[in-house]
DNA sequence: ATGGTTGTCCTACAA
């Protein structure tokens, strides 16, 4: 089984290139990330007509998250338990959604920017991800032999490698202390990174700002990952970063990232 | 050319 996660930066803008990919490469499941779109507005028929059954949460232009599948999908969640809210009043945004494809429960998150280290955005980032890490190793606490792929925009550089330079991300998000160690939380709960062993750096990335002429420079940033638990992680044969969807005309800020699984 | 982006509810804001 083929399975992959990419921010698309809106599905509406992205749509073509979106089912082009999923027939170039075979995909079975894809988690996207930034529909930017409610839910009435998500283009289902091109994907129904591809083979593909949708579950999308979009609560307005800002965000959206989903899961297309050709190998089932059921017992589907949005959000998750104890996930934050953000504004004023406070509410949920639409940043995760998982279902269970083929026997794997795959979570698509889009994690909070954090805008700058002193933004009250970045307390929401890291108290984000501090909840999605006590959700997930709950969850794998009461069944540790299940199949789980945390997968999506971390927003999270975790190693220096993981940028192409330290001094021009000093004092920049991403990169921090605290957001390093909120995502190793997860880590640490049992969720390994399975692409990177397959992908190893430096150099190697999955974003790339659309400013500054970025990708031609070759300075981007790894922030989009798939963490696997033990049981996912055993099946894990390869994974693969498709740097081409970042060239050309209507490309999305980030690349899509592919595992496969025995 | 001292800049050089993209998307949305499009001229403001998020990334």
């Amino acid at each position: 089984m083929r399975i992959a996660t990419w921010n698309v930066n809106s599905i509406r803008a992205r749509l073509d290139r979106v089912t082009a990919f999923l027939a170039r490469h075979d995909i079975d499941v894809l988690a996207i990330q930034e529909t930017k779109c409610r839910d009435d507005q998500f283009p289902h028929l091109p994907f129904e007509a591809a083979g593909y059954e949708v579950a999308h949460v979009g609560l307005n232009q800002w965000n959206g998250v989903a899961i297309v599948s050709r190998v089932g999908i059921s017992e589907v969640e949005v959000g998750f338990e104890g996930m934050p809210g953000w504004g004023d009043p406070v509410n949920a945004e639409a940043r995760a959604i998982s279902a269970v494809c083929d026997g794997v429960r795959v979570v698509s998150v889009y994690v909070p920017n954090g805008r700058s280290l002193e933004d009250p955005h970045m307390a929401y980032k890291l108290d984000w991800l501090s909840r999605l890490r006590d959700h997930a190793a709950t969850r794998l606490d009461v069944s540790p032999d299940e199949q789980v792929v945390l997968m999506g925009d971390w927003n999270v550089a975790p190693q220096d490698e993981d940028v192409w330079s330290m001094a021009f991300y000093e004092n920049r998000t991403h990169v921090s202390e605290p957001e390093r160690a909120a995502f190793r939380a997860v880590v640490d709960a049992g969720f390994s990174d399975v692409v990177r062993p397959h992908t190893p750096g430096p150099g190697v990335y999955t974003y790339w700002d659309y400013t500054q002429l970025r990708f031609p420079k070759a300075q981007g940033m790894r922030i989009d990952f798939a963490l696997g638990s033990p049981a996912l992680a055993a099946r894990v044969t390869g994974a693969f970063i498709d740097r081409e969807e970042r060239k050309g005309k209507g490309a999305s800020d980030h690349a899509p990232v592919i595992i496969d699984l025995a």
